[in-house]
DNA sequence: CAGCAAAATGTAAGCGTGTACATTCAGCCG
DNA sequence: CGGCTGAATGTACACGCTTACATTTTGCTG
């Protein structure tokens, strides 16, 4: 087994032409005559021959790989957001490598070991690494896209959200409903998306002349949302909580039912992220977020641009999606 | 910006040594003198010189790229196990191409760009494409590792799932309750997997001499599970479901509650597969499913065996996580 | 049919490494 | 100090493809 694959030079051979031929066979815009292109992919077909990626990307400089640099796969909200992200690539036939980030003692390496792999571009999904770092370490040669950090003027092109107006919505809908006592918990304090929402949220509540109170431990997990909101519950007595993302939300949910509170009437909970999961009938969160889709379609336009273009800078717009933990859909 | 790298011929020029030397100096084993390999490495990093990982493939072909074909990264039964073995592999400074086949209207053009880009291995993650297949385009030239179909004689490694007792013991335990009218929802009818499980089942079931209700329609989702719950409740008034995922059973727990059918005592639902929601407070379903990790850790060392070892069969118990969708636990 | 332009194909030089083989070098013994 | 040995390094080619440039073929026009 292991067998070696055939190379163009063998098939050429057998085609009756140059190597050179065989390569413009394969490149599609190559002008050629048509009956000698289908000759040579007959055969190439029939031997079982594709064009080795490496010696391409070798002298190209296109490898046509995007690595993909995210916390963890196994989060939902990531993993949603993935798929689709994957999806849209696979249609511009290119490949993504993903590069895991969460507990991995040295993210750095890991960015080491795949831009030596010659990807065209970065995505950076999670806030797991500093930009900065990935830029370092790609040194400049790839478009990098971020969807957190600032960017200060940094060469790169990013997609972010704006949930503003979605936040608004929402808190004047719960304070409508005589909610005075906000919570926010959040998924990791120092993490950039983390530090927009509660502004938002904040900016939301001044309007109406109130302020809130903050959970700085949570980490996006169903258990911290569940054990922030035990142990919440138990002290203060918040009638609204806004969630960082919409596990936590679930975390809160069920605490709250295992504590004897009662979702909406004694306490509304909000999620971010819109996975799927939060609008299950067992859930039915209401949570903050692009419409689904949207994100990585923004992600794969820009990828898709020439690689000269000047960097962009999107702006998703949030939308509410209304579930039963925030009570009675607002008129509208 | 998009500044070429350095060569390594180049840094051979700035130590003042050959390029040979230079590849040696990152090559772990072989020997040269220390204060040599110390200058040159040094010398790489402050001007950010890595080796072209495209042009070592080139004339090793050993690229430490691995194939992983999935189905979708959203679905959390395969997120979860995937995040694993990218873990896994990432240890084993491997990096993972993923192949996202659902919704795909070429599985087998996708397989085909991968096998370009000369992938050492190839992990059937899901059944969506064809073991027959993926050896067709991947031409026996890389180890494929399955975890599906039955192989049947074919020179590939796999990993499989023996879920024989644990279903004995989740059924025995149905039985001991009192239910006898037992329905099983299927994920997709065809798969190896559904199959293996329906068959686990039903064995279990005829050793108490009583027979089962097949639904054929699931599709390994929420919604679909919710739907068909709903048809089966009012038709047929089933007192346990066994599902082929636990995604299903969410959607089965839930579509109960609607209709107003108490969990556990009108109704027991178990699922397989083990996912992190499934033991979440508000859903606590039954499951079958390896412990977590164990698959993707056995992936991972079939990987990292040599290219020519022969191919591995390794089969992993799963076992029953209680959760109160099947009622008290049993005694033990 | 000569003559010429355009299309099709061939030639050969890389792309950046790894590695077999050749060479140089350092150290040791007689 | 010559000669030998093993370690360290250099030389040069191969890996499989793309592409600029050279050459041949094709198709037309006068």
């Amino acid at each position: 087994m292991r067998r070696k694959s055939m190379t163009s030079v063998e098939l050429a051979r057998l085609a009756g032409v140059s190597s050179a031929t065989v390569s413009r066979a394969f490149a599609a815009g190559s002008s050629m005559k048509p009956a000698t292109r289908a000759r040579i992919l007959a055969l190439a077909d029939e031997h079982g021959f594709r064009p080795n990626a490496m010696a391409r990307v070798l002298n190209n400089s296109q490898s046509r790989l995007v690595a993909l640099v995210v916390n963890t796969v196994a989060n939902p909200a990531e993993a949603e957001g993935l798929d689709q992200l994957i999806m849209r690539l696979q249609e511009q036939e290119r490949l993504p490598l993903v590069l895991r980030c969460a507990d991995h003692e040295d993210r750095n390496r890991l960015m080491r070991i795949a831009s030596t792999y010659q990807v065209d571009h970065v995505v950076l999904y999670s806030d797991a690494v500093s930009i900065d770092d990935a830029i370092a370490i790609f040194h400049s040669a790839v478009p990098i896209i971020a969807s957190s950090e600032p960017l200060a003027g940094r060469d790169v092109s990013d997609v972010r959200l704006d949930a503003r107006a979605a936040t608004v919505e929402v808190v004047s809908h719960l304070v409508a409903q005589g909610r005075r006592r906000f919570v926010y918990l959040c998924g990791r304090a120092s993490s950039h998306v983390d530090k927009q929402r509660r502004g938002w949220f904040s900016a939301a509540l001044e309007a109406h002349g109130l302020a809130f109170d903050i959970v700085e431990h949570g980490d996006y997990s169903y258990d911290s949302g569940y054990k922030e909101a035990a142990l919440l519950l138990r002290r203060t007595r918040p009638d609204a909580v806004i969630c960082a993302n919409d596990l936590m939300a679930i975390g809160v949910k069920d605490a709250a039912a295992a504590l004897g509170f009662a979702v909406p009437t004694d306490l509304a909970i909000v999620g971010h992220d819109g996975v799927a999961l939060a609008s299950w009938d067992s859930h039915a969160i209401t949570t903050i977020a692009p419409r689904p889709g949207v994100v990585s379609a923004a992600l794969a336009d820009i990828i898709d641009e020439p690689n000269d273009a000047p960097p962009v800078r999107r702006v998703i717009e949030c939308m509410v999606r209304w579930g039963r933990s925030t009570g009675d859909l607002p008129r509208s």
